[in-house]
DNA sequence: CTGTTAGCGCCTTCAA
DNA sequence: TTGAAGGCGCTAACAG
């Protein structure tokens, strides 16, 4: 591992003028500095990160806290495109990822606690959680708390906290207008009270300002169960909106698994998708793919949403008393056959 | 932050002698060493990794590679729990995770190489790298020749290299042999040439000691186009399968893609599943417990690999002259209802 | 068993 | 514009 002391015997200068050229702070003549960076490369000079740390009092670690879920079924695919635009914005800054996993059927007070703890203890430059909820707000004020900058992904605006949102309000109002340019009039939602809120806003928002009838197809509750589960109930709800007095020309689900149940229940009743029914789906899960008539559904742009957020940490870390903001990401159609 | 320094002044102690019994090396009276202790947890006390990897000239990271598919195809959920188990296990002993993806579409000389040299450049204790392929092995064998310890999770035995391979070869056997239990006489396996030899070898071995006559469906080769493309070979393979003169009773696949793609055109050839026909996927992804009926699979031991693969690495880096080996993990069937 | 001494590689302060 | 000195928190040698 060559040191800056390497360079500097090299080049015939001190420890110190080296350090300032390469990190180009303070003054250092344009020869000197020329010099140092040419030996620098020559010899593959890399700082110590453990050194730059320790000396400077700074971690240039972010920490990402992300949750798995029952069945794995949270995360997965989504999580995983929001780390890679996480990472690759960290990196472009010099910043490591650390990533951390909470078991959200642990409770809380014991093993997550304990994690929580060792994060803090390793005193990230900052955290990104992936998820809302209240269990991600108390972490976010428990960490803010501590002086840590902490950025939030979440799905919609969450009041005195920063966060980058994947907008669902947006996503689905787009999608209603899609339908409805496509020549749809009776365009349907169908979910579940309570765990849909910004997606039936969004519905509730786009038939209102297009003077369309609005139909909501909405069990009292889900209470677990899998994801097999969901789908099960999308079949089942299948019957409920084909055998409507006035049945709908178009249903957009709450999720992928659900749409992926209307489908299945659809052909089942006869009614063919897309002619007599358009189903949209939603968060572009793998299975959307795999659907037949493959499924046109909402997605996350969840790269873009990792890439923000890291964007908004930096921002914070540098700047720690900034005001408090929340940006939104857009979600997009991805159009398959089922439109 | 607490140091070791407080505690030294509050134990009245000399701030090695706390070092030493905190760190459980060296001679500490019994009695020193529980006032340390006690302190510690009063003061919540840290150890600062920088200024230990600093001192000791040691790291405690562990560098994982990880590839990014074409349509993000190759990774997803099985990496994800392949990430918690090598996570969990590293962070029982201490160490970090340090994950980093290669986009397998950009050319290795260019953007790749560079990570390259930045991951080396951060001499990690370690590294564990996903997968095996070309570009694997010879990242081993760079990392290797940094006298960096690596590790590979892959899919078979790698001669000269340590890994923990996921058994695709024992998996596909204990499929063929549960089938044959059930009373299917007639088991065939649909898949790539090229790509599958490991299942291949494995449903070989097993008709062969069953007795069983060996039916092959076969494409000559899988030329890209994404998932949705293999579903729709799968389609098109049910149509040979089930025209065949001497129809199978069973279809294992060499992939839940192209099972699901078999299941759809079954369907369409009124082929009764699992009656007429049993069919096996492999890998257990989400989509298998979306078709209809529920797709029984060979499921990867994912989290598993995971945690052994970390196990293997904390070995090496312990002791790096260690004798080369690898380590297999058992695929289990999961059993739904298209078996 | 315990304390002293001497850095690891870097950055900050201050003087030249 | 440059250099010398000091120290971040910890560990490794060695001396008591």
């Amino acid at each position: 591992m060559t040191s800056l002391k390497d360079i500097a015997k090299r080049a015939k200068l001190s420890i110190n003028t080296v350090s300032r050229a390469i990190r180009g702070s303070g003054y250092v003549s344009a020869e000197s500095r020329e010099k140092v960076m040419r030996i620098a490369v020559e010899l593959g000079y890399r700082p110590n990160r453990a050194a730059r740390s320790l000396r400077s009092r700074k971690n240039f670690e972010v920490a990402v806290i992300s949750f798995l879920g029952a069945d794995n079924s949270s995360g997965d695919q989504l999580m995983m495109e929001k780390f890679v635009g996480i990472k690759r914005r960290l990196a472009a800054s010099g910043y490591e990822m650390n990533l951390h996993f909470l078991d959200i059927n642990s409770e809380f007070e014991s093993a997550n606690l304990k994690l929580l703890d060792d994060i803090a203890g390793q005193s990230p430059a900052g955290i990104i959680i992936i998820g809302d909820g209240e269990l991600c707000k108390s972490i976010y004020r428990l960490m803010e708390s501590k002086q840590t900058p902490v950025v939030l992904i979440s799905y919609d605006v969450i009041p005195e906290m920063d966060c980058v949102y994947i907008d669902r309000l947006q996503g689905v109002r787009d999608a209603v207008y899609y339908l409805a340019e496509k020549g749809r009039n009776k365009i349907a939602f169908a979910g579940f009270h309570g765990i849909c809120c910004n997606r039936i806003r969004g519905y509730r928002k786009a038939v209102k300002e297009l003077g369309l009838q609005e139909i909501i197809f909405s069990e009292n509750s889900y209470s677990g169960g899998g994801l097999g589960r969901i789908f099960d109930l999308g079949v089942a709800m299948s019957g409920d909106i084909a055998g409507a007095k006035s049945r709908p020309d178009a249903v957009i689900a709450y999720s992928d698994y659900l749409a992926a149940g209307l489908i299945a229940g659809f052909r089942e009743y006869g009614v063919r998708i897309p002619e007599a029914m358009a189903v949209i789906g939603f968060d572009n899960r793998e299975l959307a793919a795999f659907t037949s008539p493959g499924l046109t559904t909402i997605a996350q742009p969840n790269f873009k949403a990792g890439e923000l957020a890291a964007e908004m940490l930096l921002d914070k870390i540098i700047k720690p008393d900034e005001r408090v903001n929340a940006v939104g990401v857009p979600m997009n159609l991805k159009i398959r056959n089922s439109t």
